[in-house]
DNA sequence: CCAAACTGTAACCATTATGGTTGCAGTAAG
DNA sequence: CTTACTGCAACCATAATGGTTACAGTTTGG
């Protein structure tokens, strides 16, 4: 399949952060809507909070909001906040000194893996949660009033 | 950490056949200079088969060949060949269809992954398996300049 | 005709990542 | 002092991955 849905889970939360940002959400709230648990929410907002990206209280009442504005978080941001590792990934093995494509298969790679990723990642710098929360308000106007 | 390496041994394998394309190259030949072992090699050079991008032949003195010229074959053409899923994983499970933010992010998270997945195949597509062996060959051939 | 050298597959294994879950300590508010 | 949170460790089931063994089928060379 690929990398993890932490990304996807990540903008999720972030979307809702934005969303309702009078007031603080809970993890639980979050999971709600996720249809997952609290715990991994929480994981995944504690990578988002190392990134700066959000905040948390503890105690009663407390939760989660952003730590900046929703057009100062682009989804690269989350991106890098929760994802480890490189999309694509690299030889398993370093590959026989001996053979003379095996020697500089690693090098070239290197560059090529790089270069594409970071394509990808300058796109998802493109999109910010503002924009999200902007489409996602937009889609919900025309639905209320299509059901009029 | 992120994809299989599949796409990595894919575009080494593919080079390989590219360098020495008088002869035919066998799995276990493959397999060698990848530090990996036959089984895995045909695993992988056989998804490249299916795409039209190598040939095979059974028995005595068989192996690969290329099936296209080496500037004919992309980056791109390797990845699509052997991963499957895309590179971004969305939600694990749908998420709630009560909640405003849950019930369209899937749909605003696809635009955006797809976007950005297309910039990483575009980035990928404009890199050959010639152009891999002509720097291969030109790193050579300074290593051989430097070592007389 | 037979042995050697290949491909083609199925089956299996160990390792790792992932999403999910339970449990519990710590903290803040009412 | 109870309630409602976060924080975190521990654990589980599942799936993907790379690796490996085994073996059937195919072609060539002697």
């Amino acid at each position: 399949m690929g990398l993890s849905s932490r990304s996807a889970v990540a903008i999720h939360a972030l979307t809702m952060l934005a969303r309702w940002d009078d007031r603080s959400l809970t993890s639980a709230e979050i999971a709600d809507s996720l249809a997952s648990n609290p715990v991994l929410v929480r994981r995944i907002l504690g990578s988002l909070r190392n990134a700066g990206l959000v905040l948390s209280t503890e105690g009663r009442g407390g939760g989660w909001s952003l730590a900046l504005k929703p057009r100062e978080i682009s989804l690269h941001d989350a991106y890098v906040a929760v994802e480890p590792g490189p999309v694509l990934s690299r030889h398993a093995h370093p590959p026989s000194d001996a053979c003379e494509v095996g020697r500089n298969m690693q090098a070239l790679l290197e560059v090529e893996f790089r270069e594409a990723e970071q394509a990808m990642e300058e796109r998802l710098g493109r999109t910010t949660i503002a924009d999200l929360v902007r489409r996602l308000l937009t889609v919900e106007r025309e639905l209320a009033g299509s059901n009029r």
